[in-house]
DNA sequence: CTGTTAGCGCTTTCAC
DNA sequence: GTGAAAGCGCTAACAG
């Protein structure tokens, strides 16, 4: 039923052998042969067997992706770089592609456990992790056992957006998210704003963790107290960005900045103060952070600080298929720039 | 070196076998045999072969996910909602999952069918094609041949957001965008508005054709006459609808409404009037298309048709995995829902 | 440059 | 309920 190497090497008069060096080209072929066993192919529309050229060949050309949210473009551009640099030289031909296996973490450690094991399971060339990660203690040994296992199959491990995981030599590019929530937060305070409210990610995750810190950085470097108040945790979501100032407003309608845990709450934040009747940037300012691309089209335009997210994930990509050196000890570390827009100014008075 | 199930069988003190059976439940096994089974699998950290097992028994757990561009919350939303269908059963447990494998074809024909190949090459268990079709006739009948071959193989195989593909029993969950274009055009007329420009997708794609047929449709319904000059072609990005804008406002400064292929357009389509000192909607009228999250953010709001993304991505995904019927005829068509928001309102004078 | 020969690690009849 | 054995379709030494 199913045509297989064998039926093309009957039909080019060669042996299996030879066709699969043919189809896999690393090896030297005479023209003629190789070009008697592509007619073959192409008549008898063959399309190798990837399972069983897996095992006999004990690699895949599948790479797997790990995500937190597939449907946010934070994800999604680091992701599709990726992607776009795992795949084969770009001859058209379906050879020496790779694929990307996205897995939806949703952000559950054991579904991250989950999907490591699955890669495993698939003997995947590489892993990408990308975005923050979870501090629970528990979960990080976890993760570092799992990625030992895949590293000493043969998997390259690449961390993207993510701090280098202890106990294992992945690289890691990571952000430097505590130096831009910093200078984020420094640029308020230039302006003149003290009241300035903190709309967090969920807790125990490095992301929310590092911009959170940069933040209060920034506020000791200032001697502006850190009322506990005005700081609130939420999900990456508009909706939590939303709800957050509403109730930021109600314990303090003196607060005069808003600095959001992403862009994405950010634009949850400004909704949610023009219902309440407030001006931005006159009455509050807002910034986000990740500079995605509708942030510059938000009316005032997000001021925000802006990560090389496709730069990221494209290099991530590159030296998870070995085409690019690891940086040196094994961790690089990408800076974001601060993108001064409308959205925040002076406060008034 | 890496641990098979010959280990585990021999650690059990069972033949490979009784491990296999164990392992992929669907076989009576004794309780306290299976029990010293997991035991051992546990011991020895054993992680099944995908490759081999899916060689041996002929299907994979991957399933393949087609879409235009990953960064896009269009496609990123629809294949997070595909993915969350084709898990296992939530136990926790890494069994039964199935895998998603994220194709980014950046629109382009050749990547679609070179993907399709190697899904195919995979043994991929099911296929998902997301979004708009590009109706060049040879794409179209490329694509109709590989999908067969895809079913004969016993691929499902289930388009999303994507017209029928003549010639093949493909599952369809199409959305109905020329209904949607009418309706919003219609929105506009019924506003006063007469002079509506048009920011088309790029050519030869189905969604870029139905939704400009339903737009023309309410307009001749109207008796309005379809001046060329007031439709551009271009990608579905936010450049596109910038720079559309200006060239449509250099052709026609008389337009009082600017109708956009989808969101992101109209976003650009809405940064370019601003910097043309045009006020929307006093000065023009602006729609999009998706009901993207960002587009009730935007200011003023977003008239748009609303298309239930993720609930059609769930349910191609129940179909791929033979959790739900297919619908009469193998063809669901979804309605989108017009969303009437600030960014229209009546032409002034 | 090409053919021969063993497996890769698992599933699955078929017996017991 | 469990074991034995025969492949699944391909790759990778080795020869030649």
């Amino acid at each position: 039923m199913t045509v297989t190497l064998a039926d093309v090497a009957a039909r080019a008069q060669v042996s299996p052998a030879t066709v699969s060096r043919v189809l896999n080209g690393n090896y030297p072929v005479a023209a003629k042969t190789r070009e008697r066993v592509l007619r073959a192919v192409d008549e008898l529309d063959y399309v190798l067997n990837g399972p069983a050229s897996a095992l006999a060949a004990a690699t895949s050309d599948l790479v797997g992706i790990l995500v937190n949210d597939i449907a946010d473009p934070f994800f999604g551009i680091m992701a599709g770089a990726v992607q776009s640099e795992i795949g084969g030289q770009p001859d058209g031909r379906a050879g020496g592609e790779r694929l990307a296996v996205v897995c939806n973490t949703g952000g559950s450690p054991e579904r991250e456990i989950t999907y490591l094991t699955l890669l495993q399971r698939q003997r995947a060339a590489a892993v990408v992790l990308t975005g923050g990660a979870v501090e629970n203690p528990a979960h990080v040994e976890a993760v570092s056992a799992k990625l030992r296992r895949l590293a000493d199959a043969g998997t390259r491990v690449v961390l993207c957006g993510r701090p280098p995981v202890p106990g294992t030599d992945a690289v890691a590019i990571t952000f430097d998210n505590r130096g831009g929530g910093q200078r984020l937060t420094e640029h308020l305070i230039a302006l003149g704003h003290r009241r300035i409210a903190y709309i967090a990610g969920p807790e125990e995750r490095t992301t929310t963790r590092h911009r959170l810190e940069g933040h209060r950085d920034a506020l000791a470097a200032h001697g502006i107290e850190d009322d506990p108040r005005l700081t609130v945790h939420g999900p990456y979501d508009r909706r939590s960005g939303y709800d957050a100032t509403l109730e930021l407003l109600r314990r303090d309608r003196s607060l005069t900045a808003i600095v959001a845990a992403n862009d994405t709450v950010a634009l949850g934040a400004c909704a949610a103060l023009r219902d309440e009747g407030l001006r931005i940037p006159d009455d509050v300012s807002v910034a986000g952070f990740d500079d995605l691309p509708f942030s510059i089209d938000a009316v005032p335009a997000l001021t925000t600080v802006r990560l090389p997210l496709a730069a990221a994930g494209a290099r991530a990509g590159r030296i998870a298929m070995g085409r690019e050196e690891r940086p040196p000890g094994g961790i690089a570390t990408v800076q974001g720039e601060l993108m001064v827009r409308g959205s925040t100014a002076a406060p008034r008075g």
